[in-house]
DNA sequence: CTATCTGCAAATAATTTGCATGTAC
DNA sequence: GTACATGCAAATTATTTGCAGATAG
């Protein structure tokens, strides 16, 4: 959408709301669930969208990694993250890579960094015992 | 699938070849085309299959950080990547993450970690010069 | 007021799957 | 010979889009 005026809408506010609130990493579909306790009408489309304007002024970060389903995370700063190869889930991790994150802003092969993204793959503890 | 044999199919191999062949990070449809030249029956369905296959057994990596399709990596040996924003492009990069790298293999939070992956994102210079 | 946003439903894009037939081992 | 693989087409899943009505600023 290439457009000047964003609206502060209540739907806007209610899924980054509802995003920050959250450690996990959500699908615009989990999103959408939770969301629709506060607002019944609200429509997936709409998540959706939301989604990719709050992404556009960096309030939320888009991940692709790992399954097939785009999950989004509410914490702008930079950080690591886990994913499981048995369960899917991504999570945060403690460390960040500040060699890596110093990147940004600099210029590699003539290309001008704007972010780095690192993510470790594992079995995460809930899946190894259950193994 | 969870079969016990594999097969070393033509189109297996020739699909392999394709991608290991390519500096580039294509996507199962592109794949598609370059191996229909030589083999003009395949189907795009055997192709997602094989790549399936060959990423289970190492010899391919998959990668969904950046776009809509999923682009498949024939290197197997650890590398960083650069995704550009503006026309979605991977780039490998020459630099590696010695730091990183060094987590395979050993614990964090109780996950054995399999695997590091590192992208960078930026405009390419094609794309810079563009605008 | 009016440009932006919403809900809804239909459209699209990527990937997966069922099944009859083919083929590597 | 037989388990695994293929080609084809239909199904599924995630995401996007068109449009008429609603609403934030």
């Amino acid at each position: 959408m290439e457009t000047k005026f964003r609206r502060n809408t209540k739907q806007r506010q209610a899924i980054l709301a509802e995003l920050c609130a959250r450690k996990t990493h959500p699908t615009a579909n989990e999103l959408f669930h939770a969301v629709r306790d506060r607002l019944p009408r609200i429509s997936l489309g709409t998540v959706y969208r939301n989604l990719e304007v709050l992404a556009e002024t960096g309030q939320v970060m888009k991940m692709r990694d790992g399954g097939q389903e785009t999950r989004y995370d509410g914490n702008p700063l930079p950080h690591a993250h886990l994913r499981c190869s048995s369960c899917g889930r991504l999570f945060d991790l403690e460390m960040s890579a500040p060699d890596l994150d110093r990147l940004v802003g600099t210029e590699i092969s003539g290309c001008l960094v704007t972010a780095v993204t690192v993510t470790l793959d594992g079995i995460c503890t809930p899946c190894r015992s259950r193994s």
